[in-house]
Formats: structure tokens, sequence, C-alpha cells
RNA sequence: GUCCUCGUAGUUCAGUAGGAUAGAACGUCGGAUUCCUAAUCCGAAGGUCGCAGGUUCGAAUCCUGCCGAGGACACCA
């Protein structure tokens, strides 16, 4: 399959390097800027004739008069030189009929294994709309690079070693002193059967912390029970590991009920072994050295312009850091995945320390494309860091339920409640919610900063997910009464296209050309932009161009493959997207 | 202090090969339902693209300075 753009692109390219002798960069091609004028349209003219110092039109007539003559699309010159096509509505449905009929791949990416490394939630600390952003675009971008064709593997990479683990540990002895887990004379098996649930480390954990940071003594007895824990006491091992437990089971619910998957829960604890030999390694290569006793790697370069920090390997008591953990990562995704490629889907904050972490594994020889895709804070109508109305943080799983209860209620009364069961209420009203906040967060650009307003995103109108959910549930009721034979699909070209329903052509057909666009800039929201004006093409032209009613047969059949393959397109968008389409709504 | 990101309609955001009339959603005002789901559609009003210079035939886009917001900066993650 060819996107029509890059086909116009190869032809451009062809004539520019034939007859021109100018590489093939020139040779692009975009959606017009005037609908009005044409469907697609090429600045090369403009851009070429700058540099070869000559008249911008004049430069546009030669080249097409060079165009082949067998190529049906219908050029123009407007303008200082814009090149403008408009393809005939032939072009448009035969391109649609292959585009249904092949499967999508990006060179680019097809056949790479790519690691994705995004969610980042912590053991034993609630997951709140801080993880969100991380999980719902980590998933997005492994759905897109995976319907690319790339073998995608996805690692939640789990905060499970840290201090705060210590503190846990310590937090707990307070409470219990009487627990074999804190008898270092204890003898035999700890029990299998957790004694703490989540909900009492969720209660722990703030307390604890909060209290480390009045009390200096009690941070130390963390700090200890840490490196303890770290050098495997038996009893707090035993401990931690139903930290881990009763942790995973929760995320993996609210992961489930989110849509997010990973293939691999691995935590920064599964390299503990790994961590001294890496640092071996740095040294023994002469790539790390002391520096007042912490093990550093210098990774400042003579082109920098900003101060560039060392990263350190090994603290001076021995201990080791994040940088450690996050190096020792990259070795296994290389050595044992055979990442081709890895992708981060982390807080833009970490910027520094990820571009640090990858001087310090090109100085040691590993040589990995990596991405980071950092994104901007969801902010609450005030500008600042989302939070309850309370102040506190507000819990993913709070916001989901207020999202499915305003969503539910609108079902009741609005009037929309198809004699729903309580289950399929519930389930709708999820679907409906879910797809609000995964849009709302989409279709913004992952690396800015975005505001999050909750009553806003509860009126689920306009350019919303629910709006495209809408829009999908439309076709599949009119398709349902059509009757519609499914096994084929290609359209048939009527005597005359209602121009709704060439507008509609024109979205639907652009659809490799966004997924590339997408996959090349890792940001979904160009592609939520493109899933929207799809939905929006199609409610212009349910509107306009009634379908079960046509009296021209022909038309009717062709007004129904129009709208089958505008469902199917909109599904591709919004599996990757990662919203459900409710059977009714 | 140094560096990074950002400043576009009343509001939230799109908009990088420098290019045609700066787009969308919400909100406001006006209209559409004997007809496939009105969570829809159509129309209107609304902009010195933070400010000031510069480069260019042409700048929201590139350069410089200033103002404003957020963030990062060696033993936390």
């Amino acid at each position: 399959m060819q996107p029509v753009n890059i086909h116009l692109a190869n032809i451009l390219q062809k004539i520019l390097s034939t007859h021109f002798e100018v590489d093939h960069s020139f040779a692009q091609i975009q959606k017009s800027d005037r609908p009005d004028l044409a469907d697609y349209q090429t600045n090369c003219a403009l851009v070429l004739a700058k540099q070869l110092k000559t008249n911008p039109r004049a430069l546009a007539e030669q080249l097409i008069a060079h165009w082949p003559k067998d190529d049906p699309t219908h050029i123009t010159i407007a303008g200082p030189g814009f090149i403008n096509f408009k393809l005939t509505d032939q072009q448009l449905v035969s391109t649609l009929n292959q585009q249904v009929s092949s499967t999508f791949t990006n060179q680019e990416v097809a056949n790479q294994t790519i690691v994705f490394d995004y969610g980042g939630p912590n053991v034993a600390k609630p997951m709140h709309v801080g993880h969100l952003r991380s999980s719902i675009i980590g998933e997005c971008l492994k759905r897109l690079y995976q319907f690319a064709g790339a073998k995608v593997i996805a690692d939640i990479h789990l905060g499970d070693w840290g201090t705060q683990m210590g503190m846990l540990i310590v937090g707990l002895h307070q409470q219990h002193p009487d627990w074999p887990y804190f008898n270092q004379n204890h003898i035999g098996p700890y029990p299998q059967q957790s004694p703490i649930t989540l909900a009492d480390l969720e209660t722990l954990y703030p307390k604890i912390s909060a209290a480390c940071k009045e009390d200096s003594d009690l941070a130390e007895k963390c700090r200890i029970a840490t490196q303890e824990l770290q050098q495997g006491r038996p009893g707090y091992l035993a401990l931690w590991q139903h930290f881990i437990d009763v942790s995973i089971s929760a995320m993996k619910k609210e992961f489930n009920r989110l849509g997010v998957s990973f293939d691999c829960w691995f935590g920064e604890s599964r390299y503990q072994e790994k961590l001294q030999p890496l640092v071996d390694l740095f040294r023994g290569k002469k790539v790390a050295e002391i520096c007042d006793g912490a093990t550093i790697v210098e990774v400042e370069e003579p082109s920098d312009n900003k101060p560039m920090p060392p990263v350190i390997l090994q603290k001076k008591d021995g201990g080791f850091l994040y940088a450690t953990t996050d190096l020792a990562t990259i070795d296994e995704r290389i050595q044992d995945f055979k990442a081709d490629q890895i992708i981060y889907v982390v807080d833009n904050r970490q910027a520094l320390h990820f571009e640090q972490i990858f001087r310090a594994a090109e100085k040691i020889g590993w040589h990995v494309p990596w991405t980071f895709v950092g994104f901007g804070t969801m902010n609450g109508p005030d500008g600042k860091p989302f939070k309850t109305r309370a102040g506190g943080v507000m819990k993913l799983k709070d916001l989901i339920d207020t999202l499915t209860a305003t969503a539910k209620e609108r079902l009741l009364n609005a009037e929309r409640d198809h004699n729903f069961s309580d289950q399929e209420r519930q389930q709708t009203a999820e679907q409906i919610g879910l797809a609000a906040l995964k849009f709302a967060d989409l279709q913004h650009d992952p690396k800015q900063n975005y505001q999050f307003d909750i009553d806003k995103f509860m009126r689920f109108e306009g350019k919303t997910g629910p709006y495209l959910q809408y829009a999908a549930v439309r076709i599949k009721s009119l398709l349902a009464k059509a009757d519609l034979n499914t096994e084929k699909t290609s359209l048939q070209l009527p005597s005359s296209v209602p121009n709704a329903a060439r507008d509609l052509l024109l979205h639907l057909i652009r659809l490799p050309e966004v997924l590339n666009e997408t996959l090349k800039h890792n940001s979904p929201n160009i592609l939520c932009e493109a899933a929207f004006q799809l939905a929006q093409a199609f409610s212009r032209f349910y509107n306009e161009a009634p379908v079960l009613t046509e009296t021209d047969s022909a038309l009717k059949e062709f007004k129904l493959r129009l709208c089958q393959q505008t469902y199917k397109t909109l599904k591709v968008y919004l599996d990757i997207i990662g919203i459900d389409i409710p059977a009714r709504m």
C-alpha cells in the first residue's frame, strides 16, 4: 500500500533528480492548507527557487511540465509558486480500495525489537494521576509501533528497591515489634500470607515519610533498614516480598481497567546482583573514576554549553543509585532482549538524567538508539499540578470512578439508556469515562504541560473521546440496519460523489500518512487530531447525506461501503489510542 | 546564577522545509429534529500570534534583547 502523498512525492522526486539534480529531501507533499483549492500541495518550488535563485513560479511551471501524462492528478500553480494537487474521485476510491486490502507497515520500524519503558509506579504507593500520562502515552506508542510492524516489549520498570522500602520496614517494626520478620534469631519459614494489606501500606507510607523529614534519627534508621534489605536480611526480604505481592496484584487490576498492559513486570530489584559487576566493568575500562569516595563517570563534552554533572554509579557508602540500575537495565535490554531501540516515556524533569545515562552508556561502548519521550505535568484549572478539591493528590481510581459516575448519570438522564442491564450500563459508562480521560491527555502534545479541567471533560462534548465513540456507534447501528454483505469491502465509484462523501474519502486515505507522521514525532496528538477530523467528516456526511433512504441503489451501496470503511478506519485509530467502542450509547 | 521548555481568540489547545485568508474545541449569539442515535449538524461574532528590534520579496515559525510562567542543575528517584 502506498499513501497518496508518497505516490506524488515519488513522482516529484524523480522529476527533481532527473531534471534539476537536487536531492530528494525537496520532494515533500503535504495536505493542502487550502482545501477549497486542492487536496495536497508541495512548496518545493518556493524552497528550491530560493536556493537556485530563480523565480519560484517559473520553476513550478518547469517542474509540472515534466509530470507524467498518465497520472490523472489535476495540477495547478497558485500564489507565489505553490503546486496544488487535486485527486480525481476515481483516484480517491481506488486508493481507499487498495488501502483496505493491504496491511500497514512502516519500513523504519518494521521487524525492529523495541523496548518501551513506561508506567513506572512505585510499590506500596497508590497510583495517582501522575502515573496516568506515562501509562496512557506509553501504551499508545507501544500499540502504534506494534501496528506498524515492530516487535514490542513493554516493561513497567517498577520502583521496588528504594529507600521507601526501608521506611515501610521501620514503620511496621514500630507498629508490630513482635513480628518474626524483625527477629534476627527467627528460625524457619516466614508466613506465606501477607500480614499487611495494600491499604495498610498506603496509609503507612505518607506518615513515615513525613516523620523522616522531621526526625533525622528515624531517617537514618530507615536508611540502615534499606541497606540491610539490600544486603539480603532474610526477615526483611520476606516482608518486602509481601509488599511486592500485594502491590502488584492491585496494580494489575488498575492497569487492566485502564487497558494498559505490560510484557515485563520487572523492578529495580531485578538488577541488584548486577550492580557491583557493572561498576567494576566501568572502572576496569577506565570509564569511571573515584571522586570524593564516590564512583563517577564524567560525561561532559567540550561542545556542551550547559553544566553536565557526572553520573554517580556508586555512593561513597557503597550504595547504588537510580543511574546504576538504569544502566544495568539498558545492558539487559541490549544483551538479552536484543533491543534495536529503547523508548522511554518518562516525566520531562528526568531529561537531564537520561541524557547523562546515555552518554555513560555510549562511553562504555553500548550504542543503542534511544528515545526519550518526556511528558509535561497534568495541571488543574489553577495551572498547578492537578489536585483534588481538598488539595490532596488524586488517586487514579477515584478519578476514573468520578468520570464513570458522570457518564452513567448522562446515560440515564439523556434518555440514552437503551434498557441497559446494570452490568452493561456500568461497562458502557466506564468505556465513556475512560475515553474522555485518555483522549483529553493524548490530544495534547506530550512534551507540553496540559490543563486537566475535570468539569470540562465531564461534559463529553466537542473534541472529546466520547465524540469519537459516538460517531463509531452511529455507524455500527446504521450498518446493522442496512444488513450489508460484509465479505465484500471495495467501493465502486458512483456517477456523482456528494461533497460530504468526497471529504470523508480524503480523510480516510490519510490513515497511512497520519500513522507515519505520528511515529516520526512520537506524538499521539497528531493521530488524535486526524481521528477527530475523520469523525467530524463522518458526522457531517451523516447529517447531509442520508444513507438508508437513498433511492439510487449504486449510490446507496457506495455510501454504505463508505460508512463501513469509516468504521474500520476509526477503529484502527481508537484501538491505538486505547478507546473502546461501546455497543450502544 | 547557568541551562531547558513555554507565552497564539474570553478559555483550553493545534499550527517547524519561513509562504496563500493563523485553525479547532469550549463559551457567546443565531439556526436545524414528519427522515439512519441532537453526546449531532449548519452559520456568525471573536486575534497588534508576550514586548521591542533584526534577517527576508515574505516571519506565529529563524536571530538578538527584554518581560512573564514552569522546570532541571553531583552522592534522592
